[in-house]
Parts: structure tokens; sequence; C-alpha cells
DNA sequence: ATCTCCATGTAACTCGTTACATGATTTT
DNA sequence: AAAATCATGTAACGAGTTACATGGAGAT
């Protein structure tokens, strides 16, 4: 030992910088357009603050996961557009082959519901209309995409980026109709008693 | 000011400590019997690791939203069980009506198909049927759970602990009835391909 | 003998959000 | 004139996981 300290040799790597990658596989791109990426359309299963990406594009680069170069920009610092290197897709292709640990999810609907018999059934039934508000707008957004994309004729074969386009946004579609058709189930139980 | 430091009067209240209250409006629990339902029959929309739980439950004492009694036990220090007051009760109330901030999910699964054209398709099968046969094995779990509460011939009506156990388990099914019909069209998709 | 379950607590760390900071350009 | 958008960074905090710590009872 040199220091008398411990130190972890490689600290694990975020999956936000794999999401980050994955978008870098598609196209250069500068740390304020990977964040509204995580808005949308990646937002669908992943999210993150720009405080958030800043660092792990830092990290990026120690790697040699990606390259940035400074661009002309709007903001008083400045604006980097970054690259993936052939080292960073080979590790974006080794995370791809790698055990998924099932991550854990918490969903506030649905423990409202777990706890809904203790109050008045109107609260219930109020607090699904507005999850079934923002899940009908959800699913609106989500067709209206896909319809773009169809108006487009024949859909890409998989493979390609657009394939992987669709099929997480035909997963995105699903999700929303199967929670609105739980939403209208529950609404009519509360209803019918 | 007395210490010259700017301190919130009233810090956030976690949504765990909802989760916990939600336990305690069904029955008097130590915070070990709730670290066990935080995995399962709740671990479908909330999980924690009792290092998360027990400070928590010194807040709800200090909120006097529970209180709690030495019992016998066989841990090497006291064991506390927890018994929700008409506080905790109102709390738990308030909180259902109150408006929800739409929570942000995760999906590594989702993200790994983003990403998935970048890498060889039998690779991207793989990581499908290892995803395919954990629902498959999760929806059979929920159905073993359904099939237990119909033995038991008339459902509980709306209002009662017991339909808000079955409202749950029932998104819990349409959840992995969904992921699993997705997970096989797509790979349906790339084995024809 | 070893493993699992019972049972509670703290410490260290990572992940994620909110707030602070700066400043030009475009839209309302 | 005010607000939104472009644009990047740090600081403080809350949420969540892993690891450390302790020790008896019952099962394999």
């Amino acid at each position: 030992m040199t220091d008398g300290t411990a130190r972890p040799a490689r600290p694990a790597i975020p999956t936000l910088a794999y999401a980050l990658l994955s978008l870098l596989a598609r196209e250069a791109l500068t740390g304020y357009e990977m964040g509204q990426r995580l808005r949308d359309p990646i937002g669908l299963f992943w999210q993150a603050r720009h405080s958030q990406i800043y660092p792990v594009l830092g990290r990026l680069e120690e790697l040699d996961w990606a390259t940035s170069q400074v661009i002309d920009g709007r903001g008083p610092r400045p604006t980097r557009r970054y690259t993936i290197t052939d080292v960073g897709m080979a590790a974006l292709r080794a995370w791809l082959a790698a055990p998924q640990a099932r991550r854990t999810s918490r969903d506030d609907l649905l423990l409202r519901v777990y706890a809904s018999w203790v109050a008045d059934p109107a609260i219930t039934v109020g607090l699904l209309r507005e999850a079934e508000t923002r899940h009908a707008e959800q699913l609106s957004t989500y067709l209206a995409r896909r319809a773009k994309v169809r108006a487009g004729e024949a859909l890409d074969p998989p493979g390609t980026p657009g394939f992987a386009d669709y099929a997480t946004l035909r997963r995105g579609i699903g999700y929303e109709r199967g929670r609105l058709a739980w939403v209208r189930w529950l609404i009519g139980q509360l209803e019918g008693s």
C-alpha cells in the first residue's frame, strides 16, 4: 500500500453512462441535446437532469468512450459536441450482453390504491380520474408518434435504430393502454358499489 | 434567529412513511415484519431495505403517527411493535387526497432494446429470453395468489383491504402479461428476419 | 458444524433532484 | 419588458443500496 487508504480500482459505471452512449451511438450530441432526448423520446424509459449528465460526460471522456470538440454555441461556457469512440461502442455492446440486475420499481398510484380503503371512495375515484387523464394524454402522444413513423410506409427492419425506436414505442403504447384499462376498471368498480 | 443557521421548519415526509402507514393501517407490525411485506406482497409497487425502514419508524413516532411497545422478540435488541394512531390515519387519508407528482421510471430492458441495434441480434434475443423467463415466473406467482383469493368464493367489496389487495394484484398481472406479450413479439420479429 | 431465520440498528456510499450561478438570443 | 430557450457547470440535499455489527433459535 502506498497511501494507507483503500481505493476501489474502478468505480462502477452508472447506467446513465450507457444511456448516453446509446444516444451517441446514433449521432454526435452536446450535453444539452442529450438532456432533451432524456426527456423525449427516451424519457419513456430513462431520464436525467443536466446536473447528472455533465459529470458523466467527463467520465466518458476519461474512459475514452467518447471524445469532444468545442463548437459554436450560445451558452456562456464552451459548448462541446461528443462523439462515441470505437472503445465506447465496444463498451455498449458488452453492456448489452451483461446480466441484468432487475430494477426495483416504485409506483405511487398502486401504493395509494393499496391504502385507498381507509378513505372515502370519492377520494379514490378523484385520484384515479387524475391518473386516467395523464395516461390518456401520454397514450395519445405515443400514438401520434407511431402514426408519424407509419406515414413513411414500410417499417425499418430489425437491426436498425428506426426499428429499436418502434419497438420501445410499442411497449410505451402497451403500457399506457394496460394502465388505462386498469384505471377504468377500478373506477367502474368503485362507482358501481 | 437563535443559532445563525437556516433550518427548514418541517423536512419533507418521504413516501416510504406512507407506505409504512398503509401497512400499519391494516395491522400492528414490527419493523422486521414491515420489511417482509415490502418484499412481498407490496414489493409489487414499493420496496425498502431494513436500513431505510428503521429511521423512518423513528420519524413516525416523533410525528405521533404511530406508537410502539416493546414485545418479546428473538433479536439482540428490543423488538418493537408499531401501532398506527388516529393522527397517523388522518395523515394517510390526507396523503391520498394530495396531488400526485408523477414518478419517473427507469427501465433497463427498454434501454437495452433501444441500444440493441448496435449488437448481434442473437445477443438481443438472449437478453429478451432472460426477461421472458423472469416475467413468466412473476406472472405465475401473481396468478397463484389470485387463485388463492378466489378459492374463498366471493370477492371482498370496494372499501375493504381485501379489495385493495385484489385491485393491486390485478394490475400486477396485467403488467406482467403486457410485458410478456411485448417481449415475445420482439423475439418473433428478431428471429423472423 | 453450518445455514437460515429472527431482529434491530449504524455507516458509507451511489443515485437522483433541487437550487445556485452565469449570460446571450429569440419569442411573447 | 418579461419569459422562454439555449448552454454548461457546481453545491446541497434526499432517496436508496450495500456493508458492518450483534446475537439467539431452530433446521439441515
